[in-house]
DNA sequence: TGACCATATGCAATCTTTTGCATAAGCGCG
DNA sequence: CGCGCTTATGCAAAAGATTGCATATGGTCA
C-alpha cells in the first residue's frame, strides 16, 4: 500500500489535485514510485473515505471542477506511523525485462539489444541531467538543508548514484556486445 | 507478460518442475524478475495451454508426482520473437519504499530509517557475495563465453553494478542521517 | 477551421502480484 | 514420538497495475 503513503507524501506541504499529483509524480516521487493517473485518481477517492485527505472542489466556470485534496490530521498520523513500520525489506529488485532478454543472447538478436542498450543509455542520461539539475538548483549544500528535506536529498542521491551506475553498465555492456559481434559467428556455438 | 518469457528463459537448457523453477527464481532469473511459487505453477498451465511447454507428469511411489516441463519449438520460437520485440522503455523505475520513507525524515524516525538502512546495507552485501561466488565460479573470462553465456554476464554484472552502487548509497545515507543525528534538534525545524 | 495538445476527471476490463490457506510425504533432530 | 523443515502442488481472495475508453474545454499552430 505504498501508494497511499506516497500519495500523502506529496500531499505533505501542499493542497494539490488529482491531475496536480499525477504530474508531480511524474517529476519527484514518480521516479522511485510510477503511478498513472488513474490509479492517484481511484487512490484519492479511497485516501478521502479513509478520512486520510478532506476533498475541496474547486468550481470553475465552464471548466470541469478541480478537486483538491489536503491531508488531514489523521492522515499526518498514519503517514507518519508508517514510516515506522517494520521495513518488510524485498531489496531492490530491479524487475527489468532486459535481463531476462539478455538471457537469450545469440546471434539473430545481437544488434537488437545494442540497440536497446543504446536507448536504455540514452534514456538515463536525459533522466540523469535532470535529477542532475534539480540536485543543484535544490539541494546544492545538503548539510544545510532542514532535516525533511535532507531525506528528500537522500532519495534523490540514491536516483542519482543508481542512474550513474546504470550508466557504466550499459557502457559495460555495449562494450561486450561490440566485442562479441566483432569476433563474428565463431564463438556463439560452443 | 515477462513471468513468462522469464520461465521459458529458465526451460532453455533443461525440463523443470514448478519447484524447480521456484527455487531458479530464487537464485538467478529472480534477481532480476521476483516470481512466488504460485505464479509459477498458474504460468506453467497457461504456457502448456498454449503450446508453448510440454508437460510430462513423473509418478513417484508414495509422494505426489512431479510436473516437468520442456519448452517446445513453438515456445522457442516465441520467445525468440520477444527478444526482438519493441523495447517499451521504462527505465529501470526501482519501486523502493524505502525512498517515500525518506521523503518523511523527521527527528522521530531518524533513528529508525537509520536501523532500515543499516539492514538494507547487510542484505545487499550479502547478495553481492552471492553474485561474485557465481561470477567467479562461471564467469570468469567474460570474452571467451559461449555467446548466449555472456548475456547472462551481463545480467549478473547489471546486478552486481547496481548492487555495489545500492551500498556506496547506503554509505552516504547513514553517513548524512548521522551527522544530522550529532547536530540534534537544531536543524530540523527550520 | 480543423487538428492537436494540455488541462481535468473518471469507468471498466484485464492482467499481475501478493497473501493466506490446504494437502501430502519424507527426513532429521532431540 | 512429535516438531519443524524440505519437497511438491495447488486454490481463492484481495490488492495493485495496466490499458483502453469516455468526456469536456481552452489554447495554439498551420
Amino acid at each position: 500500500m505504498a501508494l497511499s503513503h506516497a500519495i500523502m507524501t506529496a500531499l505533505i506541504e501542499d493542497e494539490m489535485s488529482g491531475y496536480d499529483l499525477a504530474r508531480a509524480f511524474d517529476s519527484s516521487i514518480g521516479f522511485f514510485w510510477h503511478a498513472s493517473h488513474q490509479q492517484i485518481y481511484r487512490e484519492l477517492r479511497k485516501l478521502r473515505d479513509r478520512g486520510c485527505v478532506e476533498q475541496r472542489i474547486e468550481a470553475r466556470a465552464g471548466r470541469p471542477d478541480r478537486h483538491l485534496y489536503a491531508l488531514t490530521d489523521a492522515g499526518r498520523e498514519a503517514l507518519d506511523a508508517w514510516v515506522l513500520d517494520a521495513d518488510r525489506g524485498r531489496l531492490q529488485e530491479s524487475k527489468d525485462d532486459l535481463y531476462i532478454r539478455l538471457y537469450n543472447l545469440s546471434p539473430g538478436n545481437l544488434e537488437h539489444l545494442r540497440g536497446t542498450l543504446l536507448a536504455r543509455r540514452e534514456a538515463m542520461m536525459q533522466r540523469l541531467f535532470l535529477y542532475e539539475r534539480i540536485r543543484v538548483r535544490h539541494y546544492g549544500r545538503p548539510g544545510e538543508l532542514p532535516l525533511r528535506r535532507r531525506g528528500v536529498y537522500l532519495a534523490l542521491l540514491g536516483g542519482i548514484m543508481q542512474g550513474e551506475s546504470y550508466l557504466a553498465w550499459c557502457d559495460r555492456a555495449l562494450d561486450l556486445l561490440a566485442r562479441s559481434a566483432a569476433a563474428g559467428a565463431g564463438a556463439d556455438t560452443a
